[in-house]
DNA sequence: CCCCTCACCTGATCGC
DNA sequence: TGCGATCAGGTGAGGG
C-alpha cells in the first residue's frame, strides 16, 4: 500500500472536496470489500445516506471520515483502509465507472457540486465501513486531519485545532493502532522502553501497527538503510542513540515521500485524482537489488523475510 | 502480553 | 498463445 505518504496524500486530496459534503447514494458492488463493517451491506448503504461528511482523518495507514448522520448523530465514522491495493478516487458524478470499481458514494458538495468517491481495490484487501468512535485516552486529536497535506508550508501554523469533539475520537477498530512518528502527540518515550523490551528484529518491529503506524515494506527498508541498520538486528540489541536514529530517519524518509506526493511504482497506485506518483526514482534501497548503494557502491541485496522482500546494503548494513 | 505463521484475494508478469 | 509459478506497498485471527 499505500504507506502513510501515499494514504496522507489521498487524505489531503479528499479533505477538501468531501469536508460539508452529503452523501446521496451508495452502492456497493462487491461485498467482500465491506468485510470489516459489522453488518449486512444495506445497515451500510442506509446509514450513509443524507450523511454530512465532517471532516478527512488519517493516523498511520487508517482513514475515517466522521459523518452527521441524516438524524443528526454524529458517534460514527466512515473508515477506509486500502490494504495492498486499495484506492480512494475523486471522479465526476457521472464518469464511466473505474475498472476495479467496489464501492461507489455520490455527493453532493456545497460549493463543487455533484461528485463521486470511487473505492477501486484490486486485491479487496483494503475495506470501507461504519464504525462507532470513541474518545481517545489521551484526549488528544486523534489523528491528521488539517485541510492541506501533512508537513506542507501553507498549512503549517495557519490552522488553529479544530476543537470539533469528533477529531479527539478514534474508530473502535483503529484504536489499537499506535500513533505514526510524524504525530505530534506520538510518544517517543514508550517506543524507545517497548523498543529495549523486545525479542524481535527491527524491521518486524517497524512493520508492527501497534508499536508505531504507517510503516510498510518500503519505507521500513528505507529508514533502515539511511540508519545503516540490518533488518534482522534484535532490537535489544540496538542502544537508544541508535533508536533514537533511527526514528529520525525514518521521520526524514516519510517526510521525503509526502514532499514528493507519495511513492508510486506502477499504475495501481494513484492520487487521488487517478495520476501516478513520482518517487520511485529516489529509492536508496527498495526495488534496487543488483544497483549499487548509493553511500558505498556495494550491490544492494534482496532476501526473503517474513514473506515479503527485504532490501538492504551488506556493507553498510551489517548485522552485529 | 509477546511472538510468529497463516489466511485473506486478484491481476500482472515471466519463463517455459 | 497458453499455462503455471511467482510476486505485489497489509492486517488480524489464532496458535504457542
Amino acid at each position: 500500500m499505500p504507506e502513510l505518504p501515499e494514504v496522507e496524500v489521498v487524505r489531503a486530496g479528499l479533505h477538501p472536496a468531501v469536508t460539508g459534503a452529503v452523501i446521496e447514494r451508495v452502492e456497493v458492488l462487491e461485498p467482500r470489500s465491506l468485510r470489516r463493517h459489522d453488518g449486512p451491506v444495506d445497515d451500510f448503504v442506509d446509514r450513509l445516506r443524507e450523511a454530512t461528511i465532517l471532516s478527512a482523518v488519517r493516523r498511520g495507514k487508517f482513514l475515517w471520515f466522521p459523518f452527521a448522520a441524516a438524524d443528526g448523530d454524529t458517534s460514527h465514522a466512515l473508515v477506509a483502509h486500502l490494504g495492498m491495493s486499495g484506492q480512494v478516487l475523486l471522479r465526476e458524478r457521472h464518469a464511466d465507472d473505474d475498472r476495479l470499481l467496489r464501492i461507489r458514494l455520490d455527493l453532493a458538495h456545497p460549493t463543487r457540486g455533484d461528485i463521486r468517491l470511487a473505492f477501486v481495490d484490486q486485491r479487496i484487501f483494503g475495506s470501507m465501513a461504519l464504525d462507532t468512535l470513541e474518545p481517545t485516552p489521551d484526549g488528544e486529536p486523534a489523528g491528521y486531519s488539517g485541510s492541506g497535506l501533512l508537513g506542507h508550508d501553507a498549512e503549517q501554523g495557519d490552522e488553529p485545532q479544530d476543537p470539533a469533539p469528533w477529531l479527539s475520537s478514534i474508530p473502535h477498530q483503529v484504536a489499537h493502532i499506535a500513533r505514526d512518528p510524524l504525530d505530534p502527540a506520538f510518544d517517543e518515550h514508550a517506543f524507545f522502553a517497548r523498543m529495549a523490551s523486545r525479542g524481535s528484529g527491527v524491521k518486524r518491529a517497524l512493520l508492527d501497527q501497534g508499536l508505531v503506524s504507517g510503516i510498510g515494506n518500503i519505507y521500513a527498508d528505507e529508514s533502515l538503510w539511511a540508519a545503516k541498520i540490518h533488518f534482522d538486528q534484535p532490537c535489544a540489541s540496538l542502544t537508544r542513540s541508535r533508536v533514537k536514529l533511527l526514528l529520525v530517519e525514518i521521520r526524514a524518509v516519510l517526510y521525503k515521500a509526502l514532499a514528493e506526493g507519495g511513492t508510486s511504482f506502477d499504475a495501481q497506485y494513484v492520487n487521488v485524482n487517478g495520476q501516478s506518483g513520482y518517487f520511485a526514482h529516489s529509492l536508496n534501497a527498495y526495488g534496487q537489488q543488483g544497483k549499487p548503494c548509493p553511500r558505498c557502491g556495494t550491490p544492494i541485496k534482496r532476501v526473503s523475510f517474513m514473506n515479503r522482500g527485504s532490501h538492504f546494503c551488506p556493507q553498510c548494513q551489517r548485522l552485529r
